[in-house]
DNA sequence: GAAAATCACGAAAACGTTTTCGTGTTAAAA
DNA sequence: TTTTAACACGAAAACGTTTTCGTGATTTTC
């Protein structure tokens, strides 16, 4: 078990200076050809590699990108990554994952131990305790120490910042539309409660549509699910309460859901009551994930283009890294990633 | 934008030495009382935290490990993945992630650029092109330059190192006996070509307990399908493939598949040619994930414990690292995860 | 043949830490 | 009072690079 060589190491071999060698790796006109020649045969016999530690600390830049997520076992947000990894090593830069699992703490402890050195910056989404803490001062803190920031999807408008997100609202009002196009006339509406900042957006989107088709919304046609951190465990709840929703409403024909359980769950109970889809109730869903692809039927869903995100946010945050010139006034970008809906069989 | 402020600007503010600042903070007895609350105090207000990347340098150990994997939009590879998070987190490590597509140039790219310093072992399962070509040189070379590697799913007997595998062989039995049991007469199975390794071991699993059955395994019965780098594309060709496969024997009663979406894709092709799951037909898939849990029917399946071996090998990993005492001698374990049969609505 | 220019290389600083060792000052022991 | 011990701190090296600057030797120029 060898040790990686050094510079100094293969200096000291071929009996010249440190200065010496790393100039004939570097092909400086410095150095003769023949020691040229010399030293890179000796570095590719032994395989060297510059320690990009020493690299880092040097130039200050560790061309390390740090993302932190709320989960990752969850395909919108593996999707980002992937889109991240992709632009990032396109561009030379290495990728550093930190998982919130949806906690204030964790947010905070994962930014500190990364802030300090290991990356150059952050792309991130907020954890749900965050955005309901309200509580945004290590952003700021680690924005004022130079480490820019890029957020994507669950963004916060308090703070200044490089952000991507999905068109929630113009996304959910044409989903909403597909549904009133096909001839829904009584369209439910299964969301979050209302400090999940996309949920907020997706409930007013199909609040909008509605409004523009002259349909007026009823209360009792909104299902507000309290989705504690997993909603996974809770189906049976779930599953409940969308029952309870069907059966006090008969003359349900649509579903909007702003994500892909609580369509699939609409779909269940759709079935469990004898409703034929779509031919008596048509559903749609957010997000694009493997559930709606595969389900049978299989879902239509609004798109949001996960993996794009990803990489808009990554080539946001290097180019804001790689271009230190405007130092002062600072601009900040916004970048909506419109949606696409993907008819499949739960719509006509 | 201020910097993140160093010790040595504290040194210069206080008027003492850089060594002194260094002392204070780690509360060194050689410190006077008055110095170090001075020092201590000044630092909070600033808010000082040592750089990681120096650090790092000078202990020639980065308490980052790498995981790379095959690909992350996959409910398998996440779970590791948040597993090994998990642990290494709870040890005062951090995670890079690295991602190979399945290539292997990738894999060796990603390698390369992480073995040179910024990380100090790997944690990885390789990629199917990797498994193809037998060149597994990176591997060799990477521990022999002091780097240890921890294998998990996907690995290969011909590397010397800490593993950690699915008991693909058991659990595949084991999922088929259920199935005599339950008086499936004639069992489908739906694999892959031999050279994924697990996907030989569970074909094997599905031979041995049908031989310890007495069942005489039939060749038309198994069909092995060439997944090319991705299956999610070809689901046309691979639902042609298992209808092709039912129509020619009616017979069949039970499908054995070794992952979840041939396993629905069964189950679809079933569906269609008008069998009753799980009463004409019975089915069962490996891998654990999202798919399963929420079809309909919902499907009987072989679980893997993926986020528990991510956390089984971030400890092996960081046990090697932080006992160096046995510098020679090395010795490899390889630890074998149970799997689970979760019974669903698919099986009787 | 002397001055100037070119060449080929080395010394040293810097990045931000930690730690070993040395040293001047003060307090305790003889 | 002198010697010794304890105390409080600083200088410097080390981790592995890159880069600026300096310098001796050789070559060119007039």
């Amino acid at each position: 078990m060898k040790r990686k060589i050094t510079l100094k190491q293969i200096a000291k071999e071929l009996d010249v200076s440190i200065s010496t060698v790393s100039k004939a790796l570097r092909n400086s006109p410095e150095i003769s050809d023949d020691t040229k020649q010399k030293v890179q045969a000796f570095a590719k016999l032994y395989n060297y590699r510059p320690n990009n530690i020493a690299l880092s600390l040097k130039n200050r830049k560790t061309n390390t990108i740090g993302i932190i997520i709320p989960e990752i076992v969850h395909h919108f947000f593996s999707k980002v990554i992937r889109g991240v990894e992709l632009v990032a090593n396109n561009r030379g830069y290495n990728v550093i994952v930190g998982l919130s699992n949806e906690s204030f703490s964790r947010e905070v402890i994962n930014m500190e131990m990364l802030a300090n050195g290991s990356i150059d910056g952050f792309i991130l989404s907020i954890s749900k305790e965050t955005q309901q803490l309200q509580d945004f001062h290590h952003f700021n803190e680690t924005m004022s120490q130079g480490m820019p920031i890029v957020m994507f999807d669950r963004v916060v408008s308090e703070i200044k910042c490089d952000k991507v997100i999905v068109d929630d609202l113009n996304g959910a009002k044409n989903a909403v539309e597909k549904l009133v196009h096909n001839g829904c006339k009584s369209i439910a509406l299964i969301t979050t409660k209302d400090y999940v900042s996309v949920g907020k957006l997706r409930t007013q989107g199909y609040l909008e549509a509605l409004q523009d088709h002259k349909i007026v919304p009823k209360a009792e046609l909104i299902l507000k699910i309290d989705d504690a951190l997993d909603f996974e465990s809770h189906l049976d709840t779930l599953e409940q309460e969308i029952e309870q929703l069907f059966k006090s409403n008969k003359a349900i024909d649509g579903v909007f859901a702003v994500n892909e359980l609580y369509a699939l769950s609409a779909m269940k109970v759709a079935r469990k009551l004898g409703l034929k889809i779509p031919d008596d109730i048509q559903v749609i869903g957010f997000t694009d994930g493997v559930l709606s692809k595969h389900a049978t039927p299989s879902l239509t869903t609004v798109s949001q283009h996960a993996q794009q995100m990803g990489e808009r946010a990554a080539d946001l945050l290097i180019d804001k890294l790689e271009n230190e010139i405007d130092t002062e006034e600072e601009e900040f970008q916004t970048i909506i990633i419109a949606t696409d809906l993907v008819e499949r069989e739960s719509t006509k």
